[in-house]
DNA sequence: TTATCAGTTGAGCAATCATTCAACTATAAT
DNA sequence: ATTATAGTTGAATGATTGCTCAACTGATAA
C-alpha cells in the first residue's frame, strides 16, 4: 500500500483549478483510511460475511455452511474484519460467535446497494 | 473475481441460523457488483481522484500534477473508473475532461468518511 | 487422560492489480 | 509538413491478496 511520491511527466495546464482543490484535499493519511476501509467491501466473500452478520449474529460453522466455504477461508477473512474493527466476536464454549462492530457498517451497506440497483 | 463452489468442512451448527439468514440473502450476483464497486473506493490514487472530481471538472494532466503521479498512471486508473461508470469524459481540443458520473459518487464517499473519522 | 470438534494461524501458491515503460493516436501550433 | 503536447494503450513487473493445506490451540465430552 505504501506509494512512493514520484514526478508527474507534465506541465500543469490549468494552474488554479489545481491550486484550488488542494487547498481543501484531506491528508493522504485520510485517504490510506478510507480505502482500508472500503478494501473491506471489496471483495464477494467478505461482504456477503458483512450482509449476513447484519442480519443476526453467527458463529465460524454457521458463516462457513451459509457461504459453502472452508472454516479456514472464513476465519482468514473474519481476521481481516476484526482488524478493521468491522467486527466484533465473543467466544462462547468452543464457538465463537461474530457480529457487527456497529450499524455505520449497515448504512454504508445501504449506500452500496442503492447505486448498484 | 470468480468463485468456484467449493465444500465447506463442517457441520451445521446453528440450521436455522444459517436458514433464516439465506432466505432474505441477495443473489451472488448482487455481492459481486458491490464488491466491484467499492473496489474501486479501495485505492488511493482511485479514492483521491475521485475526491477530487467532486469538488471540479479536472484534464489528466491536471489530475496527474495534483497527485504527483505520471499521466499514465492516472490514465489507467480512470479507465477503471470509466468502466465501473464512475466517472464522464469530455474531449475539448487536446484536453480530455474528467468529472463525477452522477452525485452518488459523492455520497458514498460522505458515509466512508463518516465512520472513518 | 484421551478424543473430538471449533476455530486460528502461517507458509505456499495462483490470481489479481497498480505502476512503469515505450510505443502509439490525435489535436494544435509553427 | 513538422513538431510538440495530451492522452491512451499493452506488455512487463513487483506487490498484494484470497484460498488451501496442514499443523496448531483450547474447550468440551468420553
Amino acid at each position: 500500500m505504501q506509494r512512493k511520491t514520484p514526478l508527474c511527466d507534465c506541465e500543469v495546464i490549468h494552474e488554479e483549478v489545481v491550486k484550488r482543490v488542494r487547498k481543501n484535499m484531506p491528508k493522504e493519511a485520510e485517504f490510506c483510511k478510507l480505502a482500508d476501509l472500503y478494501k473491506m467491501f471489496a471483495d464477494t466473500t467478505r461482504v456477503r460475511i458483512l450482509w449476513a452478520l447484519s442480519s443476526e449474529e453467527m458463529c465460524v460453522c454457521d458463516i462457513a455452511v451459509l457461504l459453502g466455504m472452508t472454516k479456514s477461508a472464513i476465519s482468514h477473512q473474519l481476521r481481516s474484519l476484526r482488524f478493521a474493527n468491522l467486527v466484533k466476536y465473543d467466544k462462547r464454549g468452543k464457538e465463537v460467535y461474530y457480529s457487527l462492530a456497529d450499524n455505520r457498517v449497515k448504512e454504508i451497506f445501504k449506500k452500496g446497494f442503492e447505486h448498484v440497483r
